[in-house]
DNA sequence: GGGGTCATGTAATAGGTTACATGATTCT
DNA sequence: AGAATCATGTAACCTATTACATGACCCC
């Protein structure tokens, strides 16, 4: 079961994976993540990439290399990794790899409580979230494309692959469960009648 | 695009879902949670519960019903749901139900950084999560079966078979993906070269 | 009758998000 | 020239997790 690390918040994985390349300043990094799309990756903004750094630097992953300013603008403080950043960001990515993590996505949470929905209802709103998964297939697809095209390698691609097969699973998944719960032999009638409805069709 | 709750954290719509059927007191619901398994669904740990609480009073979603002493154990508060409250349970499920959220998963960010392993450590490591799916796919099988031939009804097994499938769609991509690496005409041999290695097998 | 663990909750701390600040540059 | 946006960071706030507290009951 994955280790406790000193710095847990993934955004801190992907400034370690930046700064492998060379030193950088947050702001500098900001831009950069936004731009390379690793937003989509990992949850981030403005304020979280400070506190990651600091966390980074208490832990000695990081250190202060340099405090530069350019005119009048605030000065930044440039960052270099460590050593021991650099074989933490191995570990990491390595139990990262290799262990599947136990995650609590919010679609399992509404399932957990669809009971309390009429199935009528129910549905209903599956059937909308088809057509959004639908939707989000298409632009995933097309990023996709996009970004072949672009000429960036399918090495750098996989997470969005992933990410495309993810959907395909969840919709087959919510097809799945609409054909069950309008299966007239199925579940779908008791539920129905609990809830003082006809059959869901 | 998801509403802004007053209250967010997923644990306050497993509390709403409780509190539906009857008050409850915070160490009660706590109990309760754990038996029914939904610690699986929803993070959940002793401390958050009393805060979530607290937070739905000032929401106005529940309010203190009495507050009780059963001998000399500390004294306890139960709480009702309200009207508004009932509403919110409501609303939020079905949009729950209704729209994937975008989600952040531990492997997309490590997906998004696999690059910098040499692929023969890649494959290898992507392997071993292969080993350790099947075995959370065991068990969960088990746990299925488990709860079926307990008398179960699959309705309240919605989001297990979810997981399930969540399961086997992980584990097809991760096989995919292995292959993809090893095949001698795709990518993997570039990216063997970058890091100085012979193409993987 | 001393050592766990159950029952119940509060307090301290750490983590993350939002809001604010301020000069520089660019746009209209 | 005023408005918007960029560049850079700090501070305030809110949320969540961990640790602590304390009497009751239960086990051997």
């Amino acid at each position: 079961m994955a280790k406790k690390r000193k710095v847990g918040n993934l955004l801190a994985l992907a400034v370690l994976g930046y700064l492998m390349r060379q030193p950088a300043h947050p702001y500098e990094l900001s831009r950069t993540l936004r731009e390379h799309g690793d937003d989509r990756s990992i949850k981030f903004n403005h304020g979280s990439l400070y506190m990651v750094f600091q966390q980074l630097t208490t832990a000695g992953f990081v250190t202060e290399l340099e405090t530069s300013r350019d005119g009048q603008r605030p000065e930044r403080t440039v960052y270099r990794l460590t050593d021991e950043g650099r074989t933490e960001l191995d570990d990491w990515l390595r139990e990262l790899v290799e262990e599947p993590e136990f995650e609590y996505p919010q679609f399992v949470s509404a399932l957990s409580l669809i009971a309390a929905l009429p199935p009528s209802a129910a549905v209903e709103l599956l059937r909308r979230r088809l057509d959004h998964l639908a939707v989000l297939r298409t632009e995933q697809q097309h990023l996709l494309d996009k970004a072949t095209s672009d000429g960036v390698l399918e090495l750098f691609l996989v997470e969005e692959e992933f990410r495309l097969a993810r959907l395909d699973a969840d919709t087959a998944f919510v097809r799945g469960l609409i054909d069950k719960i309008l299966d007239p032999d199925g579940w779908g009638r008791s539920w129905a009648e609990f809830h003082g409805e006809a059959p869901p069709r």
